[in-house]
DNA sequence: ATTATATGAAAGAAAATTCTTATATATATA
DNA sequence: TATATATATAAGAATTTTCTTTCATATAAT
């Protein structure tokens, strides 16, 4: 049960960045998949596919199932997932307290 | 009102480290000083100094009024401040919301 | 005097993250 | 058949972050 603090700290290290977090926007905006994603953000898609891919791993966005799927074109539409993460200095202590390696 | 971005991303950096995080957790336990939170944590002082250079920079950790100051050795006591960041898809999207460059 | 406590900062090394480029595949449209 | 849409991945470059080492200063205790 320790790797509570691996897990949060991956997470945090997922949002500590400007590009995941406008990809999480757009999602929470409306679901899309990632060529459209990476077309609307300005990046190319090795890039957006790539964060996508680690957000995806983190539990933080996941596949929908998308409305007129096997119509053709391959698509995989993405979307947040209900996560929520507080940080305080209490939230930090209960998880990092000082036990354990003192 | 725009870097409102810029200072989410810098406050996540920061808190998306396992050191800075057990930093923050020994402080909220008690305040102390640089030098002995380098011993409790095992790391060298310099390093120490560093990360709290930047949490205290962030405003993620202060400075405060040691009982006994001004008793010979020079002693600066850190606490965390009372932060409080809370992230879910919405609250991402508020700050990150996709006009301004579209 | 020497050692332990205490702060501060800079330079460079080491490690991790981030991004680009290239490759490969497949369908739909013009 | 070219072009636009769409996915997936790997290699390497570029950048950023993290840490160590070194230096400089000062007080208290042994």
């Amino acid at each position: 049960m320790r790797d509570e603090r691996q897990e949060l700290v991956q997470t945090l290290k997922a949002l500590a960045n400007p590009l995941r977090l406008r990809i999480i926007a757009s999602l929470a905006e409306e679901p899309k998949h990632a060529y459209a994603l990476a077309k609307e953000l300005g990046v190319s898609y090795p890039l957006a596919h790539l964060h996508l891919k680690g957000l995806r791993k983190l539990g933080l966005i996941r596949e929908i199932d998308h409305e007129g799927a096997d119509e053709g074109r391959p698509t995989r539409t993405y979307a947040p997932t209900e996560f929520e993460v507080t940080l305080t200095p209490e939230t930090i202590h209960d998880v990092f307290l000082n036990r354990g390696e003192g």
